[in-house]
DNA sequence: TAATATATTTAGGTTCGTCTAATTTAAAAT
DNA sequence: ATTTTAAATTAGACGAACCTAAATATATTA
């Protein structure tokens, strides 16, 4: 039906729309797509032929709404995908992005729904990302940063904001999990590093950096 | 690494040699690829290039071995995915078909590994085809048709040599299901059709034409 | 407001994988 | 051994998705 590029574009500025607000500039698009500016021009034209952005020279673009119920579909595989490799293959929450990357165009709506039933209709990724349903609905889990947390306040770890695979390497090596019960100890004014309560047992303290990453609910 | 085009001509060349000998013709190629004749010499001459096949104008084309081990990590992946939409997913035997034909192209060695274990290493897919292992090795499955048996045989049903969904859905219209124990109970001179005793009890016949697309062993 | 800097588009090219029409090579039949 | 037929290749073109270099439009700042 749709390419994988145009597929991976439409996913792009879905994000930055999410992130940035609703017009999203060529640049922006060029830079998280690994691509030249002219080339996004291009690919815009194209797209806006199909109706699958809004697109006006020199002034942005954004997802038509067929655009976006595409985008959304696409979220939707990848994080279904995901569940799928770390549940059922063993792999861990740092290494799925990639392969995710690539099962996330596999065409066929029945598919996506007998495995969204197999993993049980996960409400979240392993990133704590919310999974879309089968009519495009994304659950609206209502996280805020853990920066934003005062002294002596309790919370549940229930994503990340940074999913590179350096930060996720960091969180499994201080020991904070998915799902892990966190109660803010201090906050240092110097420096501005959080320590925390995990689980009601472990210690350990945080940079700022590290709670700007860090939702909690 | 190769693009899915790449990969489908690979895997249709060493189908083509599997069935048909070691020398495939452009238009076969252009046949089983749904391709015009040019095209394939197009193709052939850039993966000539590559060194995926030996390939001399006029002359037909052969996989180098590169070529073949490439095309039978397809195969593996294609057979596997099979297993998994079946085993996990619930789908039936005549559905899968076309999902593998996407799922086959996923790259990643450790994905397909993990893939295997998970299923339980299995050695065929839903048709009963054989799965290359992970070193490429093909189980040589020492299967032979339906009718080369005489009255009195009796054997196991292990697959299929056609793949059509219109024959799976008749076998399972007919209640001949894989893993089935057969007898031939007796075959009619005149029009060659078969009567088999099915797990020792139900009765079934068949014509010649079945006969010719069912493996047993 | 005019000058400068930055963002975007246009112009022209490339590779991949396809096509049709024309030509050449190989095989089959007379 | 010619002729006829069939298979394969060449020539020229096209759309998708990219590129670089040059031109233009927008935003910033003097
Ligand atoms: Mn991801
Ligand atoms: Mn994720
Ligand atoms: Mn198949
Ligand atoms: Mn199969």
């Amino acid at each position: 039906m749709h390419s994988f590029t145009e597929e991976n574009y439409l996913k792009a500025i879905y994000k930055l729309q999410e992130t940035n607000g609703e017009v999203v500039a060529t640049s922006a698009l060029a830079q998280v797509m690994g691509v030249h500016a002219p080339s996004v021009t291009d690919m815009l034209k194209r797209m806006g032929q199909k109706k699958l952005v809004s697109y006006q020279k020199s002034k942005g673009v954004k997802l038509t709404e067929k655009g976006k119920q595409v985008a959304i579909g696409i979220v939707r595989n990848h994080r279904l995908w995901e569940v799928f490799l770390v549940e059922k293959l063993g792999y861990r929450w740092d290494e799925v992005h990639d392969i995710a990357e690539q099962l996330e165009h596999i065409q066929g709506e029945e598919l996506i729904n007998k495995l969204d039933a197999y993993l049980g209709f996960p409400e979240a990724d392993p990133h704590g990302d919310p999974i879309p349903n089968a009519k495009g609905v994304l659950p609206k889990l209502k996280s805020v940063l853990l920066s934003s947390l005062k002294e002596g306040d309790q919370a549940t770890f229930t994503g990340v904001s940074d999913h590179s695979t350096s930060f996720l390497h960091y969180l499994d090596k201080a020991g904070i999990a998915l799902g892990d019960t966190l109660k803010v100890k201090s906050i240092e004014q110097y420096d501005q590093t959080y320590t925390l309560t995990l689980k009601g047992k472990k210690e350990v303290t945080v940079s700022l950096k590290v709670a700007n990453s860090i939702l909690v609910s």
